[in-house]
Order: structure tokens, then sequence, then C-alpha cells
DNA sequence: TCCGTACATCGCGATATACAGATATAGATC
DNA sequence: GATCTATATCTGTATATCGCGATGTACGGA
């Protein structure tokens, strides 16, 4: 991981929002029993945006953000959108900080 | 630690000269051999001025916000001011931020 | 082909942050 | 007390970020 993708992702997890959406997609049988769709697909767009009760658009651009980092990724289906934690990058990015601080 | 502190930490470390100081202040016989006060004082600002090229204002913001967040400590003797880093609360970030992500 | 749904992107106002220069404060020295 | 040094604080400006509503786009179904 280069400091530039390290900076990236510092940066996105620095708002509590995008931490906590990254914590609900920890257990996403837990916070989105509801939805209708497979959670193995991930957790679909609408759903957090619901959670959070921002508006739609805000939460995408928070979405877009951790996804920019790498910290999620998505899998369209339909016309879904499902986010995953991409746990590799988040492991990572937990190693190399405690190499740096 | 609480949730309010966490973030303020998380924000103080998300901008990369922040960063680094705290690196550097982490060898300070490394990246402040030239400093004729005894480390075991701290770093004193002006050294850190020099180090990172900013001017001397937007330093002394930089290490206020560091010492807000509660990363590192201050303690002034005479017109000096010295800087040590708060290893145990980078510690506890650490454990914190592993346990939340 | 026309709608409805899901989501991304755009445009904007409000707020926060970064930076430099200027000024204020505190201690040291003469 | 005048002055020098070290540092904090203030002020202004430029840029980034957050949030929203509006619009665009892609897909599915009637």
């Amino acid at each position: 991981m280069s400091s530039a993708e390290l900076d990236e992702m510092i940066k996105a997890l620095s708002h509590p929002v995008r931490r906590e959406i990254l914590n609900w997609l920890k257990q996403p049988e837990l916070h989105f029993a509801d939805q209708e769709h497979p959670l193995s697909f991930g957790v679909c767009a609408g759903k957090i945006d619901q959670k959070t009760g921002l508006s739609q658009s805000t939460v995408s651009a928070h979405l877009a953000t951790l996804q920019r980092a790498g910290l999620i990724t998505s899998r369209k289906v339909g016309q879904w959108n499902f986010f995953s934690r991409n746990e590799e990058a988040i492991q990572e990015f937990l190693t190399r900080l405690n190499d740096q601080l």
C-alpha cells in the first residue's frame, strides 16, 4: 500500500458516518436482516441510506469515498448495487497504521 | 476513550503533516539530533517548524490539533515548548480502531 | 415504449480546514 | 524597561468537505 493510498484510507475513515457504515457491514445479518436479496451479495445502497437517515445522494457519496479508498467493494446485480467490506484492505490498513504511528 | 475522542484523534491523524510529525517524535534522536536542549524534554516547536518547511503559525496549529486530540503532550520550559508523543493514548487509539473497524 | 425503482452525479450553499502574514504574549537578557 | 527569541493567537484567503435537492442513467416490468 502506497503512502497516498494510506492517506486516502484514513481520510475516508475520518468521518463518523463512514466508520459506522463500515461497522454495519461487519455483521450484515445483524444490521440488515430485512434485506430481501441474499446478504451474500453484500448490502444494497438503499438499505444503508435508510439506516443512516441521511439523503440518498449523501450516502451514495460516502459509499463512493469508501470505495475509492478501497475499503469496500461493490457488486452490481440488476438495478441494485451491493456493498461489502474489503477485509484484506482493512487489515492491511490497520497493519500499516500500527507500523507508522 | 469516548467515541468523540476517537473521532478527534482520527481527524487529527487524517493530515499527512501531522502523521509525519508524530512519526518524527518517535525517534527524536534521529530526527532532531541538532537540538540544543536535552531531547528528554521533548522536541521544541521551532525544530518541528524547520523540518516541515511550513510557516511557524501553521505548524503551531498542527501541534495544537495533535495535542487537543491527546496524541502528544507539551512541556513548557522557559520560553520553549517541548512536545512528546503520548504513547499510551496512541496505543489506546490503535486498539480501539482495531476493534471498531 | 413508457414508467417505476435504484443509484450515481451535478450544482449549490454552508461550514471546516489549511496556510501565510501580522500581531500578541511570555520569558530571557541587557 | 527596552529588546530579542519562541510560540500562540488572530485575520484573511483559498480550498475542501458535507449535506441536500435536482437531474441523469441503467435496469426491469407493464
